[in-house]
DNA sequence: CTGTCATTTCGTTATATGGCGAAATATAGA
DNA sequence: TCTATATTTCGCCATATAACGAAATGACAG
């Protein structure tokens, strides 16, 4: 049930989808999604309780990555099929362009232009 | 997103894997779950929304089956996973044993016995 | 130590969802 | 036609969930 709960919500698969590109720190995830930061530190605490996701702290940074997928793992066909059904969807396909341009810098450097605008 | 939303109710996986065993009456869906016919029948709308079961009618009788699994069809390994991450579940082994006694008479008997109780 | 800053936790609010019973619908049978 | 009956739709209520901002936490920088 934690699974298929943490999967309903469409801003979580967004998430995962992100992180199919590899690793990404918090304040990436929230630059992408638009949404405050707590309620990022939400739905990732719910993804991680549901094993999708492993959580990684560096200094003040903290970093998320999808769960070491072992080709037999529980949730690897669920990845997969998510993977599947999306990779058409525009807002997941929008996400992608903004991932390439948040990733274009360092965290550090994208939060301080973050803190500018606001 | 209709799928994974229509995963994320216990119910709507206990039913799901109670037409494991193949197709089933309304009612007979209602006499193992033990929820109202109103519930059971808005849960069978959802499932039968995501595509992931279809309905059948026969006279005021309402049958529903899984969707039919072309093997390279889009939520097969979702069933599968859903199959396997809880073939142990104590709540679906009860239900399962519960199924059988209420298949062991057609609907129509089964659904007198329900009045009687009542 | 003190301040800054990334993240998380907490409290609140609005909306979504699951449940029921009553009424509506549709069909079989008298 | 009229009644009984299986299912669905509707309206309501209680609870769950997602979102935010404010406050707490923990770590680096001076």
């Amino acid at each position: 049930m934690r699974v298929t709960k943490a999967l309903a919500d469409s801003q979580r698969v967004r998430i995962l989808l992100l992180l199919e590109g590899g690793e990404l720190c918090v304040c990436q995830i929230v630059a992408v999604l638009s949404l405050a930061p707590s309620t990022i530190s939400k739905h990732l605490s719910i993804l991680e309780d549901a094993d999708l996701i492993v959580g990684r702290k560096e200094g003040r940074w903290a970093y998320f990555r999808l769960a070491s997928g072992r080709p037999g793992a529980f949730t690897m066909p669920i990845r997969k099929w998510i993977s599947q059904a999306l990779d058409t969807d525009p807002v997941i396909l929008q996400d992608r362009k903004k991932l390439k341009r948040v990733t274009s810098c360092a965290p550090a450097v994208l939060r301080q232009r973050q803190r500018k605008a606001s």
